[in-house]
DNA sequence: GCCTCCAGAATTGTGCACAATCGGCTCGGT
DNA sequence: ACCGAGCCGATTGTGCACAATTCTGGAGGC
């Protein structure tokens, strides 16, 4: 019934109208928050309206929505009358983070492992994909492009389990964790296991039960337990503290 | 030019400056939140930024603000040029929103059943509240509150297990099956059973292990069995359905 | 010498005016 | 009478100007 219109010519405009529109505001949300992952803008950073209006070429009330969009998702601090600010987790906050995502990622590998096997050839095709670029950055010693595809890797078994409210709600934690390995990680540490991700795409693919789910937990058990949560440096005194045995240089 | 001034007198006011402001933005989301929460904004539902500015008395940019923050949320949909509505949500996303809940809170309910016995009396004491604030709305069959109240006792719980992350967390997935509620509910639904939360109460402070998680996923399971979500009522056709059988009145 | 207080500058917050866009309505053609 | 085109009212989107607040540096008093 409603499929006829055989020869409609195209009344409306092809409208790529709005799209691009809002995709501007999308775009330089997505570019901060890779640059507070990766650490180009480190927790504290004061983020001006004015310069980031400048340096991405929009008007600052742009830059506004996309602040205030950001600490929505706490990704930075919004301070009345002081402005924004890339958000510095507390050491209780990371931890909650990483528990959250315990909770939803646990969940998630049980639906992954409770898929019909094998498992659908686009999965597996996707999976190998990404293993190769994860290798690729690793033996590149890329370390901005392993923490991105990193967080790419658990939300695309995110995806897999089908359940898109659980997959936004992990982008949100993923962004966090960033934020908190930027701001507790250890001067020695090794971080993003690309091993741990080749172990983990290889046992779901090889589907040994609830090996896949261990692994995913023992994983971020790892990540978490790379940060230094205990020595408070907390505040701004820690620049005191820096400075203190640094004689006078006059 | 502009201001004459050269007098300054009381040139400080008495600062009751930001907190109110703030606060302010805040209580208007809440205010539509719960309007949304209780049906007296029904899913679809156009939000004027002019009616809503005038509603609360605030300027239009400050509506504007808050619907964004809304829709980040899900709670209300922007679209481009169109303007604000309330979400009419899908039923795979009221699927989506329930599974999710069922993971966060059955993390909740493992950590409370793991509290050390007895649990503290402030706790023990706002659960005894809280039960006796459902049964009095129940009694007085006062809808809005039974439901306020519900969403509120999940959150309590939330609290309880003491990661706020994860309340976070679970305080959008509340208010976003109260929307699938108000979208999918059955005519004959009895809803909110209080009975589920006053088991639960003493399923958690009598701690026969896993009791209480158990009965918290089969509530949310109850919950959701009691929408329809088969029947496809959507998109705008449904309108020209209902009308379908009426003859012209002329 | 140190603390307090106070301009000046810089930055954020907000109202307003206008531009852009959409849906509905009317009108003219076939 | 139906269909499409085009205008109009209403609503949303955006830039701008100005108000409010905080920060900085320095002068003055204790």
């Amino acid at each position: 019934m409603t499929t006829a219109a055989p020869a409609k010519p195209a009344r409306r405009t092809p409208l790529p109208r709005n799209a691009a529109r809002n995709s501007a505001e999308a775009r330089i949300v997505r570019s901060i928050g890779e640059a507070i992952a990766d650490r180009r803008l480190p927790p504290g950073t004061k983020l001006t309206e004015e310069s980031l209006a400048e340096a991405f070429g929009v008007s600052r009330e742009r830059v506004r929505k996309v602040l205030l969009l950001l600490a929505q998702r706490r990704v930075v601090t919004l301070i009345p009358n002081r402005g924004a600010f890339v958000a510095k987790p507390t050491p209780k906050e990371a931890r909650e983070v990483f528990e959250a995502r315990r909770v939803i990622e646990r969940a998630i590998m049980d639906r992954l492992e409770r898929l019909p096997r094998p498992l659908p050839d686009d999965m597996l095709e996707k999976l190998r994909d990404h293993g190769a670029l994860e290798d690729a950055a690793e033996r590149a010693a890329d370390r901005k492009a392993m923490i991105r595809l990193s967080g790419q890797f658990h939300l695309l078994l995110a995806e897999f389990a089908g359940n898109a409210t659980l997959a936004g709600i992990l982008t949100d934690l993923i962004d966090r964790s960033s934020l908190a390995i930027a701001a507790f990680e250890r001067r020695s540490s090794h971080t993003c296991s690309a091993d741990d991700h080749r172990r983990l795409i290889a046992a779901l693919i090889g589907n040994r039960p609830g090996e896949a789910t261990t692994l995913m937990i023992e994983h971020l058990d790892e990540v978490e337990r790379q940060l230094d949560l205990e020595t408070k440096t907390d505040t701004r005194i820690d620049l005191k503290a820096i400075f203190a045995d640094e004689p006078e240089p006059a």
